[in-house]
Order: C-alpha cells, then structure tokens, then sequence
DNA sequence: TAAATATATACCCGAACGGGTATAATATGA
DNA sequence: TCATATTATACCCGTTCGGGTATATATTTA
C-alpha cells in the first residue's frame, strides 16, 4: 500500500531491529513507528524524513506508480 | 532546500497557475501550499501526496543527496 | 505446549497543523 | 509612474498528530 512504510519496514527488519529498538535509534516514538510502518498517511513529514534518514533516505517526489532506479 | 517544496512550485509554474488556482484545483489551503512551496519541513505526508498527485507523482523514499532517473 | 518476544490497539493530552481571513510586501504590466 | 496581480506574513481556532503508557494480540523459540 504505502510505499514508506513498506520501505522503513523492510530496511528496519533486514538491519535486524525491532520497532522498539529502531524507535530509540531514530529518535521517533514508537507509537510513530508503528502508525507508519501500517501506512498511515496523515504522518508529518518531518518524523518520516527523520525515520528515512536512518537508511540514507529522504522523502521525494516520485513518479506515481511509476518505477525509478537509483 | 527542500526538494519536494521546489518540485511543486516548479511544476506548478510550469503549468501557468498561480497558488492560489493551484490550490483551488489541488483542494489544498492556500496557506498550505504557501507553506511547503517555502520549504515547511512539518507538513502533513497526505496533502503533499495530494500536491504532488496533480502533477503525477507522489512522495516516496529516494537516495539521500542522490540523483534519480525516471 | 508454555514462555518470551514482538507487534497491534486504545486511551490521555499537550503541541501544532492547516483552513480561513486580513494585511503587508513583492512582482508584473500599462 | 501607478494599478493590478501574486506572494508572503500574522492571527484565530477546530482538529488531529504523536509521545507516553497500558493492554491485547501475534509471532517466535524452547
């Protein structure tokens, strides 16, 4: 469904933390955490771009349904 | 500064339309538009997925500092 | 199976987003 | 120049995010 949240969760899970643990890393609650992972979109941004950067990424625009390599 | 911010406006000038039109069309507050076209970093992630799904995108996790090609 | 760990759901509540609006500043054009 | 259009700043205020916390559910492991 959401595009972040699957994304944070797949790089949380392959980095081998938990959302408790990714949670204190980044600095988020871990009720945030949580929300976005289940891809909640009424998010602030500023809490995903924070999320995001743990994993050397920020929010941007990108093509709707399009795919985009690196 | 900030990337998606930038993206909007551009687009938007692109397409010949002020803010206030944009937000018209958009179903945005044309204080919100003002706002993150400024660079807001605390914006709420579904009404940026509404500016940006005017002009056929959407925000998604890319490479910090980093380019993208479609 | 049971115990332990991880994730999900529900609540309280302070802080702040964002719509609307009014006014100021800036840009554009005749 | 002056008039108009566009953008920026400031305020009020209802709605809601998100931190913290407690509890329930699900998953993993012995």
């Amino acid at each position: 469904m959401n595009v972040i949240g699957m994304f944070i969760r797949d790089q949380r899970k392959r980095a081998g933390l938990t959302q408790e643990e990714f949670a204190l890393r980044s600095g988020l609650g871990l009720r945030f955490i949580r929300e976005l992972e289940q891809g909640k979109q009424t998010v602030r941004l500023d809490k995903v771009n924070q999320a995001l950067k743990m994993f050397g990424h920020v929010a941007g625009p990108v093509p709707m349904d399009g795919e985009y390599r690196t």
